[in-house]
DNA sequence: ATTTCTGCAAACGATTTGCACAGGG
DNA sequence: CCCTGTGCAAATCGTTTGCAGAAAT
């Protein structure tokens, strides 16, 4: 019972990015659409220059430029989030409308992301937030670790969430 | 009591980066000192760039290039460290070594930054890093969020910890 | 028809680097 | 002296932008 009617998060992402779009007057396109639907073919997270040529390989018309452009839309209307995990190249995140509150660990050694989620931690921050004096708006924690197994035995079986290794 | 013989953490910087420096046979310039004095005489947080017109104010024949192959120098041996909160330049902290493990709250409205330190974040941090078979060396949190006295009047008497305002 | 989008290529801006000279040890 | 550090200016590289034509409504 899961084989015809089961709405993917790619549909919901696309449904979220038309009423934003008709919201300001902003048009439909191929490329736009390409885009999206290449973001959320992936669970992976990825860079500019990879959802280009994700994107380029759904309709070659796609240009870096419309990518650049159409990054911030996604971000804005919450499809995606935009990850300061320190490279030198920004990451976007494509999981946070299944999980909205993960949070991300960085290997050291693998350079692998590691995608978590804890309730506990969600509430500590809502709490030093309040205490604050703020309203919380966005929240990440990021962790740089290192890979116990590597450490040992100099490989890491660890599934990266971010390459699909 | 504290008039004469008190060791600022400016004095502690310095001995530190001398040892890292002589532990590889570096040498001791003008200019690297200008810098970490730079660095050391505030505890705002700061870019490569305000770090520069900093030093340049103790020394003025520190440039650009020095200044940008000094700051790994300084965060390799735990005196300054990299945030990654966002912006187009990359800024740099240093009251880690009086607060080894604060974290940092931005305010969307004020642009501010407010520092603050939670053991229970601390704690809760490492277990779960330990659960998925790491061991941490770095964590960060950021918060995002909105200003409440802002909200109301429009005004935040917030003091930033970033730009001494 | 009107207005938004697009691709292209040039512009940008923070950071890095090659080089020849300066200055620590 | 020898070798590391420096300033300068040019190079890099991800990202942004101006423009003229293409497409959506």
């Amino acid at each position: 019972m899961s084989t015809m009617a089961e709405k993917s998060p790619r549909d919901d992402a696309r449904d979220i990015l038309r009423s934003h779009l008709a919201g300001r007057g902003m048009r439909r396109t191929v490329q736009r659409e390409a885009i999206i639907d290449a973001a959320f073919r992936t669970k992976d997270h990825f860079s500019a220059e990879d959802l280009l040529l994700m994107a380029r390989a759904i309709e070659p018309s796609v240009s870096r430029a419309t990518v650049y452009r159409t990054l911030p839309l996604l971000v804005e209307s919450g499809l995606l989030r935009q990850l300061d995990l320190g490279g030198d190249t920004t990451i976007y995140d494509p999981n946070f409308l299944d999980h909205p509150t993960h949070n991300h660990l960085v290997c050291v050694d693998c350079r692998k992301i590691i995608e978590f989620e804890d309730p506990h931690i969600e509430l500590l921050e809502n709490c030093i937030t309040r205490r604050l004096g703020f309203s919380p708006t966005n929240k990440s924690v990021k962790i740089e670790a290192r890979c116990d197994e590597f450490q040992r035995s100099g490989v890491c079986s660890k599934q990266s969430s971010a390459r699909g290794a």
